[in-house]
DNA sequence: GCCGTTTTCGGCCCGACTGTTTTCAGTCG
């Protein structure tokens, strides 16, 4: 899978693109393609074996010009428009360009007014005071640029959304303690429920606007303020995270939540739309010239355009707008349906608790059913059951289903790893005595492709096996996905009745939203798990649900959002 | 550079904030 490599060729054209002073659409354009190829689950070097450049051009934003960059790509390993372009322009300069504060614009009189090529020259220039003499800059401005410098070499990376959200209930209590709120929400990324997000956007509305933008910049978390204005804040908290504060009017709610929310290519389309029909919106409303059609709820905006409210996970300008108007919005699976956990570790294998606190969590969130999935005898780093160690478990994990009658139904599983080759951990008679079997890869993440696809397809074949857990094994932020054909995988937990997981431990998400909507087009039912080695961790389930919304899932999609009578049916 | 239920050419979302300016360009989301 190469859609990453390929989106950053696109994304470096852009940002290079943007210091000549040509055609500003120009890189608009090519950031589009690449955002295109980066969030498409298909394997670009696939469609492009498959059906080469006219293939290419089937891609969303992908005209003739850039088709044939991609051919070039994959044929060469090289871009020529790329080459050039870099050839004009120091290698540094775009991660001068990429500080906060400033742009291609001011990169690009850095460079000629004062010959800085990379950041350390930069630095260098503002400590001798010499950015300030330069026109348009000043003190504050190098001061900022200091500032910026600093902020690039602490590295900032994107927070997960299961540490995020929780910040962003936090702030939301203290500004409704602190201030005269009336209605506070998260937007942005996270309601969209991105599985890590870049920042967090709070939108609140005040009679006193002023004093609650006091308030947020004021809160005791805050390490900096970047900016505040009468309407709007920007602050950089103690755990690195930025948050963003929109402060509007009662009557701009639902424009102020729609536009807040994004993603902002879903946010042009609607724009586009509302120009179209003569119409301006913006965070305020939808506007016929003075008068304003809507605004107050997020359905008027959607309404306006004669479109069903759009559910924030699906805002990602993948369809849905088109769906929304045909009426084919998918009825999408919410956390009040899901029924039970698959994936559930307790202290006899790597996880802190015993069965019966996990047991008793499950209860809490009200669910009909949990099943218990220790680690199996090879995953020795996670003190993995032998055989007989599982049978004794599973004697245990019986007994607590006895103690537990009436409340809930307790189910005798394993997480049991695939061995290279695609073999089981446990062999059959094992399995066989267990309720079901949730099996993984935990080791050889470096077979190749074909290997790897091998390898788990035969796993999936075994009629024991029920869930394929955490598909590509990427962590977020530390470990690429393994190399697989996850369109033949998919295929193959079709075929065998075989549930693909969206595992929702923070920092997997595996799989995540867009490789969960093409499990469903392939046919597959999913599992929604929380991988959970503590009580608390089952909570996540939340960002589970969010992540197979974000798949475009239905109840009907989703395993553990059936009744235990079916769920038994199609574990058999 | 892309795109078309107004267009194959002429468009391409929209507003807030800041710093450096005497009215606005640059940046950001």
């Amino acid at each position: 899978m190469r859609n990453g490599e390929v989106a950053q060729v696109f994304y470096d054209i852009a940002d290079l693109i943007e210091m000549t002073e040509g055609d500003r659409f120009r890189p608009i354009a090519y950031r589009r393609a690449a955002r295109e190829i980066e969030a498409m689950p298909e394997d670009i070097e696939k469609l492009w074996r498959q059906g080469g450049v006219d293939r290419l051009r089937q891609v969303p934003g992908v005209g003739q010009a850039i088709a044939e960059k991609i051919d070039q790509y994959l044929r060469e390993g090289k871009v020529d428009a790329l080459e050039k372009l870099q050839k004009e322009f120091p290698k540094g300069l775009v991660a001068v360009m990429r500080l906060r504060g400033l742009g291609p614009k001011r990169a690009s009189v850095l460079w000629k007014a004062l010959g800085i090529t990379d950041i350390a020259d930069l630095k260098r220039a503002a400590e001798n005071r010499q950015i300030r003499r330069l026109k348009g800059f000043g003190e504050k401005t190098e001061q900022k640029i200091l500032d910026a410098i600093k902020l690039h070499e602490e590295g900032q990376s994107r927070t997960l959304i299961a540490v995020a959200w929780p910040i962003g209930e936090e702030i939301l209590a203290f500004m409704r303690d602190h201030a005269r709120i009336d209605r506070a929400a998260i937007a942005g990324s996270a309601r969209r429920m991105r599985e890590a997000v870049g920042d967090l956007d709070l939108l609140v509305t005040s009679p006193e606007p002023v004093a609650a933008i006091r308030v947020f910049t004021t809160m005791p978390r805050v390490k900096e303020v970047v900016l505040a204005g009468e309407t709007k804040a920007t602050v950089i908290l103690d755990s690195r995270l930025q948050a963003d504060i929109r402060v509007l009017d009662p009557g701009s709610w639902g424009a102020g939540l729609q536009y807040f929310t994004g993603n902002k290519d879903h946010n042009i389309h609607l724009r586009t739309m509302a120009q179209s029909r003569g119409w301006k919106l913006d965070e305020y409303g939808i506007f016929e010239g003075e008068r304003k059609i809507a605004g107050e709820t997020e359905e008027g905006i959607y309404a306006a355009f004669g479109l069903p409210w759009i559910p924030p996970e699906l805002r990602e300008e993948n369809g849905e707008i088109e769906a929304a108007a045909k009426g084919a919005l998918p009825r999408l699976v919410e956390l009040k349906e899901i029924r039970g956990d698959f994936h559930v570790h307790t202290n006899r294998s790597d996880g802190v608790d015993p069965i019966e606190a996990m047991v008793q969590a499950a209860v809490d969130l009200g669910y009909e059913y949990v099943g218990i999935s220790d680690h199996s005898q090879s995953l020795v780093v996670a003190n993995g059951l032998s055989p007989d160690a599982l049978r004794m478990h599973r004697a245990r994990i019986r007994a607590v289903n006895r103690e537990f009658e009436g409340k809930i139904a307790v189910l005798a599983g394993t997480e049991c790893d695939i061995l290279e080759g695609g073999a089981l951990d446990y062999p059959d008679d094992v399995l066989k005595e267990l309720d079901y079997t949730v099996a993984s890869v935990h080791s050889k993440f470096t077979l190749s492709e074909e290997e790897q696809t091998e390898r788990v397809v035969k796993a999936i074949q075994n009629p024991f096996v029920n869930i394929y857990a955490h598909p590509t094994t990427r962590l977020i932020g530390s470990r690429d996905p393994i190399e697989i054909d996850l369109e033949a995988v998919m295929e193959a937990a079709a075929a065998t009745g075989t549930a693909i997981e969206v595992n929702a431990y923070p920092n997997r998400m595996d799989l995540n939203g867009p490789n969960a909507r093409m499990a469903k087009e392939k046919g597959c039912i999913l599992a929604v798990d929380t991988d959970s080695h503590a009580h608390g961790q089952l909570g996540n389930m939340r960002f589970g649900v969010g992540t197979a919304r974000r798949g475009w899932l239905g109840p009907e999609d989703v395993v553990n959002a059936w009744p235990l009578d079916r769920v038994r049916a199609f574990f058999r």
